[in-house]
DNA sequence: CCTTGACTTAGAGTATTCTCTAAGGTCTAT
DNA sequence: ATAGACCTTAGAGAATACTCTAAGTCAAGG
């Protein structure tokens, strides 16, 4: 059985990324397993689908397409890269989970705006949340208030100006 | 007591945004609710730094700054725009939680990753995949290797070429 | 044979989110 | 009054990740 090769064409069918932007990607460099045929049309074998894959999964995860690049090179280079290429998967599982727990904090702040929406509609007063007491305030509101106190603190030697 | 105001400097201090920034976003018309001195300085109230952190917010939850012009204005609007920046909010939750999905997904594949490169520094060979018995795969290998064949199969009604 | 369509290259254009520069006005302290 | 720090505006430049255009080559189908 000789081996499948899959053009541009082919490939951008199967995975959904467009021919531009594959010929893009080569020529930043993330594509140097690639082979040419003699005229020069891109020829992409059955195993280098796992590297688009690799790729497309380390984009949607928030890698740039440089650090993308640096990794494809090395891994070109072979087996002697492998030590550099796990610290970059370590560094970069750290990353993602930073970015999850940066995203989980927002959405407590979201949920807490859609409660405001829903109770401000309810009363049909926005400034409702401005007349509660202490022990009227769900804790979601009481964090939501802080976090703004410490956001405005973050420096907070100076006196303000007074006026107009 | 007066009316404490603040500074574009003053602002940037507190809360990190640069004084460029916060004129960029001014001028793109996030901070409709900023009063001009009558020499035309940018004065910031106590309350505008509620408003600040809530654009930190939507922006580090990925909303673009359209969208976040587009939610202030109606913020400006008042109380009647009440029902379409509940709206607003409640689609953004939903993207923030597919997007935390999304993370979720690609975080299993880089844990996937990290292994096999322990793995592959262990045995000092980067194809010890390809000889694995199916008992032998972790069940991470076998989720890896299906969502592969699935990324290179979305539309597999056309034979691949032959060759070369 | 000629059209169609996929391929090639180099390079320009777009959207987003800043980031900086230039040119100049105003305020405060010495 | 003069320096220095702050403010204003308009607009250029940068980084990222495409996206498209132009100009041209090549091979297969009618």
């Amino acid at each position: 059985m000789s081996e499948m090769l899959y053009t541009i064409k082919d490939v951008s069918d199967r995975t959904g990324i467009s021919p531009h932007t594959l010929r893009f990607y080569d020529k930043e460099g993330l594509l140097p397993f690639l082979r040419k045929s003699p005229h020069g049309t891109r020829l992409f074998s059955e195993e280098d689908f796992e590297s688009l894959f690799t790729i497309t999964c380390l984009k949607k995860s928030g890698m740039s397409l440089h650090k993308i690049r640096d990794f494809m090179q090395l891994y070109a280079k072979g087996v002697e890269t492998l030590p550099e290429r796990q610290y970059m998967f370590e560094e970069h599982r750290k990353e993602i989970l930073a970015r999850m727990k940066e995203l989980e904090e927002m959405l407590n702040i979201v949920n807490y705006k859609c409660w405001y929406f829903a109770e401000a509609r309810l009363r049909n007063d926005p400034d409702f949340y401005k007349k509660l007491s202490a022990e009227e305030m769900p804790p979601q509101m009481i964090e939501f208030m802080s976090k703004v106190q410490n956001f405005k603190q973050a420096i907070d030697s100076g006196e303000p100006h007074d006026s107009v």
